[in-house]
DNA sequence: GCCCAGGTATAAA
DNA sequence: TTTATACATGGG
């Protein structure tokens, strides 16, 4: 990873889109404020900014280093993802073209359990909306903003305490998904251990994860690219634009993949 | 006002 | 085992 030491920022080359990535339905906290991206992730601040060129990231070389170029996933090759899907057919080229700037991020494993748990029957404004009652409300305050609340926090929680969340149905998912894990009943690092299937399985004991939510929570929560969220938009993506090819086709980046004919099909279907 | 949203739990067939 | 319906709330 090349990047270079400047005065108050990190730059590196552009070889991802801030937008694109960060406003693409995969994490919720990352705003647009004027010229900068900033959000709070993995119990950290972060600015953002990046011309045709260049991305800068406002934090020290060692945070860098040993947080963000991670969660940015800086070490995946997504040109190499890119071309290997354009192989697999060929109007995948247009739909990788359409924002080819996309990168899956390494997100927290708990916040992305809560954020796909919150995400159903629902849409992208209001899920942040949800989620940003959530840390103002629960989540430790900082100098820089909210953090996202420790799972030991809303698993003290009742219904009615989590109601000025607003997330109607889906509080008592959330209290679910905590007490399970604040008892040792699931926990994160064994899922992180588990074969993909032992850990949908595991996922799917929380009283609000289905198929969809555990295929999501293990992509953007615990990086297995190998799941394949399936929304009403991948099916009617699959159906009108790849109808020869499944989830299995893309192997280890089907999550990669996924990404891009998701963003493609809510913008062109 | 109306429709519907990155689904799931629950009941019924 | 498959199919239908309720669900809380508010964005568009």
């Amino acid at each position: 990873m090349k990047y270079e030491v400047k005065d108050g920022f990190i730059e590196i080359d552009k070889i991802f889109d801030l937008e694109e990535t960060l406003d693409c339905g995969q994490a919720f906290r990352w705003k647009k404020d004027g010229e900068f991206w900033s959000g709070i992730a993995l119990d950290k601040h972060l600015k953002l900014w990046q011309d045709d060129k260049k991305i800068r990231f406002y934090c020290a070389e060692e945070e860098f280093l040993s947080t963000w170029a991670n969660y940015f996933d800086l070490f995946t090759d997504y040109e190499k993802i890119k071309e290997d899907m354009a192989k697999l057919d060929p109007k995948l080229k247009d739909i990788t073209k359409f924002a080819p700037g996309i990168r899956i991020l390494k997100q927290d494993s708990w916040e992305a359990i809560c954020s796909f748990m919150l995400s159903q029957n629902n849409n992208i404004p209001r899920i942040k909306g949800i989620i940003e009652l959530l840390c103002t409300n629960f989540g430790e305050k900082t100098d820089f903003g909210y953090l996202f609340p420790k799972y030991s926090v809303i698993a003290k929680c009742s219904e009615a305490d989590l109601a000025v969340i607003k997330s109607g149905f889906r509080a008592k998912y959330l209290i679910s998904a905590a007490t399970l894990l604040e008892s040792g009943k699931i926990n994160i690092e064994e899922i992180r251990r588990m074969d993909i299937n032992a850990a949908r399985d595991a996922l799917q004991l929380v009283k609000g994860i289905g198929p969809k939510v555990a295929e999501c929570a293990l992509l953007y929560g615990f990086y297995r690219t190998e799941c394949f969220p399936m929304d009403v938009w991948m099916i009617r993506a699959m159906k009108e634009l790849l109808p020869n090819l499944s989830a299995e086709d893309f192997g280890k980046t089907a999550g990669m993949a996924q990404q891009y004919i998701f963003h493609y099909s809510r913008h062109h279907l």
